[in-house]
DNA sequence: GCATTGACTAGGG
DNA sequence: GCCCTAGCCAATG
């Protein structure tokens, strides 16, 4: 356990239901934009409970793997309210969560 | 500490 | 639209 392997997970558990997160934005919330490699690798190890990792998809909407249970990933992200097709989520583009909420704090801390 | 792997991504054929 | 190659980071052996 490190501190990205528990940022990861964090990063994880903030998408909202009803929305998916690629690899690679999961690795930007986690502080390492590069790292999508290990969140790859975290997500199999998926040791935290209540982690959506089912939200967290490849990108292009692709759905990944799941333990090799795609099927239930489908089921899942179906549940949720999200077309899945055979392979790909159907408006991944309009579901994908970046994180970037609008963010409308009072102090506008722009960088 | 080095080498290999992995639920990845982007680009080219 | 699908398949292959190269690049990358972190964890594991």
């Amino acid at each position: 356990m490190t501190a990205f392997h528990r940022r990861v997970i964090q990063a994880v558990r903030q998408i909202p239901p009803g929305r998916v997160a690629t690899y690679g934005d999961i690795a930007v919330l986690a502080g390492h934009p590069r790292a999508w490699r290990a969140v790859g690798n975290i997500m199999r190890d998926c040791d935290e409970p209540g982690t959506p990792c089912h939200r967290v998809i490849g990108a292009g909407g692709a759905l990944g793997g799941y333990g090799g249970s795609l099927h239930l990933k489908r089921e899942l992200l179906r549940a949720e309210g999200i077309d899945v097709g055979m392979r790909r989520v159907r408006g991944f583009a309009t579901l994908r969560w970046t994180g970037v909420k609008k963010a409308k704090s009072p102090s506008s801390r722009r960088r």
